[in-house]
DNA sequence: AGACTTTTTCCAAGCCTCGGAAAAAATGGT
DNA sequence: ACCATTTTTTCCGAGGCTTGGAAAAAGTCT
């Protein structure tokens, strides 16, 4: 009925210890005495919650020789507890999954990549690899270090290639896959007992972000150009999901009514004059939608030529970044003009694209805003990916063990 | 520093005295039985709440014989007490200002509409004429009813075509004036004495569904279409509000570059196409921006030849529907499909646009989506706004009353 | 070794909300 | 007319969390 729900005691229980561990995210190290600054909790009320969460586990506390020439007692070094607890990002793409496993501070402790070909296969078979994916990473993280083998993981986010559920169950469509409408979190979760949540790849990247200082308070957006063009946006402090296609298809806003063929059937979308297939059949002459996915070689060739002042492709990468510079004054217009975070191949051909997608932006964006926005390349997408998912699994825990707080019972 | 601040018992109570409020302002009138059961408070907690808001002067009990045929002690009602507050929402539109003043419980006590020429005026005039205009309102309410003559306003929201600041300080620019950056919140606060707040109208609209019943949990856009083309957005349950221009400035999303030349100066944004002056000047055959507003009768006649069978004027609004549907395709691509509520002399011509509109979104979003969404019109676009800025007002009124909640001190 | 400084812990107090019991206010049956 | 029943409201003690100040702890500086 109401929109607005009650508060009570347990609430500010959670809120308040899910603001500590936030805290904990920025900064690494703290003491009670930061952590309480920082805040805005009494010393007496953040000592007390650093407390609890060390005897839950959460936190623990290191002898760190800081030895800054400081007066007086020094404060305990707090950190958060790599044990308690361990999460997966898992990637979906054209041909290939990977994944990261991480502990509960944040640190990777294993990567994995393996080619394979999911077109045809069904959603039985894709939960079982992504099982076995798992199992793979929890094997290799126990390689790693001794201590409790065998440990099960606490959340897994699985990020795809395409078009996911808005309640994060699985994936409605993706290049990756035939098969359409298939269900994962259930299923694998099942499999392995931890938590799953399936998301888009591009419109979770701004989770990369999420604790970072310099992107504190920062609205901001994340784009991939590749062999498809996909965009995440921060806005508000919180990273946009929407309801219905929980990603903001940057790739598929329309460029021009009625102009190229694109994948999804669609004329005049970004991704026809922006996407790795759409750049190749431009500088090649062709108007069909190639059949296979342009290797990423290939690419970098093509911009070799372009740079070599080969016409064709100059003018094939010209046109994408006015296709991809018309789509952001599109979206500035619209909310706002934002920094960009660029990856995929397109961070590779930068220097190609970007005095197009400038001039585009000045000519579709109001008053040319957003023309001089900042633009931060990271050209390792599986990495930015990895970050995300694991930024967005530690932030659901950190949430879940704020609120459940079961306190260890210790001996004696 | 850190993102996530503390929670207390201050908040805690604040918290909860919103939520009956929130409560209140979507059922007229309630128990506090009631209470508990919407908000998920106990009977105690609701019980008290109530108590001490009552005493506050913000709810008051009334004698309803509802006599609904029940047994047991029946509940006493309670409603919002009008003489709580009252606020005022203000109107700027090209040679024209407007309002209505509006008790605490939402009823609109009255309403004034001038015709003025704006176009010339200082800041400082501006600001005259909007504290006269305030001041006839208070006046008008005063004849009304005899109880608190004189009462000054508790706060005021001036809606206004153009862009305003993202702090609601003021203008930024508005085809109403001519001069620039328009500081209105602070002067207009200190001759009124009255909290003031600057928001575009077309990004204020939404909050006009604030608590219907039927809007509650819905993401949904309100569409312009009349001089100018503006939109508002409802998502995750907020109203949108960008940082740096405040409104979805969807008049300006480009739909075909190097196409029609806009006010703006850019070359083919929606408006060039969808605006009054875009329709007519495509209708007669001319490409220049006609230096006058259109009148609405103009508009209507134009529409009526249309209905006629004129082609030109066929055509104008066709391409118009067009431009607004590519435009909405490009904004469900990156949002989701969402509800329209339609207003301004568009909505009078809707059934020329519909089809076009609609074909556009299928053309322009990913498999078509959101061409079959629902259209609402709604034709008065000053009650809209009005009720816009009153449900704003209020809100943030319920805000400052669950925060600080003077306790009336009451004799013996 | 003693004075000083800074961090941490401890404790009583204040606010909320909660749950149950008691009171209040009306209806229905005998 | 009176008593049992039903439903709403109020009252009261308990529990939880934060606060502010005092006391304790753990170093540095002279």
């Amino acid at each position: 009925m109401s929109r607005l729900a009650k508060t009570d005691a347990d609430m500010v229980r959670a809120h308040n210890r899910l603001a500590v561990l936030d805290h904990l995210r920025r900064v690494e190290v703290t003491t009670r005495k930061a952590v309480s600054e920082a805040t805005g909790l009494s010393v007496s009320a953040a000592s007390a919650i650093c407390g609890t969460l060390v005897r839950c586990g959460l936190l623990e506390e290191i002898e760190e020789d800081d030895r800054s020439i400081r007066r007086g007692r020094p404060g305990k070094n707090l950190v958060l507890c790599g044990r308690a607890g361990r999460v997966a990002a898992l990637k979906i793409a054209v041909g290939e999954v990977s994944g990261r496993i991480s502990d509960y501070a944040g640190r990777p402790l294993a990567e994995t990549r393996q080619k394979v070909d999911l077109s045809g296969q069904s959603g039985e078979t894709l939960v079982a690899l992504l099982a076995t994916l798992a199992g793979e990473l929890v094997e290799l993280a126990a390689q790693g270090s001794q201590e409790a083998p065998g440990k099960r993981l606490d959340k897994i986010v699985v990020a795809v290639q395409g078009k996911t559920h808005s309640d994060l169950s699985g994936i409605v469509w993706s290049p990756a896959l035939k098969h359409r409408d298939i269900e994962i979190a259930a299923p694998l979760a099942a499999r392995l007992s931890a938590d799953v949540s399936v998301l888009n790849d591009c419109s979770l990247m701004p989770e990369a972000f999420r604790w970072r200082p310099d992107f504190t308070g920062l609205d901001f957006a994340t784009l991939f150009v590749g062999f498809g063009v996909g965009m995440g946006l921060r806005i508000n402090g919180a990273t946009f999901q929407g309801k219905h296609s929980s990603a903001v298809e940057f790739g598929h806003i329309n460029h021009l009514p009625g102009g190229a063929l694109c994948r999804c059937g669609n004329r005049g979308c970004v991704e026809a004059y922006a996407g790795d297939y759409a750049i190749w059949r431009r500088a090649t002459g062709g108007e069909e939608i190639p059949g296979h996915r342009i290797p990423d070689a290939d690419m970098a060739a093509l911009a070799d030529a372009a740079r070599a002042g080969d016409e064709a492709a100059r003018a094939a990468f010209a046109e994408a970044g006015n296709a991809i510079g018309y789509g952001l004054g599109r979206v500035f217009t619209m909310i706002d003009p934002l920094p960009i975070v660029l990856t995929g191949s397109g961070a590779q051909a930068i220097d190609l694209l970007e005095p197009a997608i400038r001039r585009g932006i000045r000519e579709s964006a109001v008053d040319g805003l957003g023309a001089e926005t900042p633009l931060i390349l990271r050209e390792d997408t599986d990495a930015l990916v990895f970050d995300a998912g694991t930024a967005f699994a530690l932030a659901a825990l950190d949430g879940e063990f704020a609120r459940s707080a079961a306190e260890a019972t210790e001996a004696a």
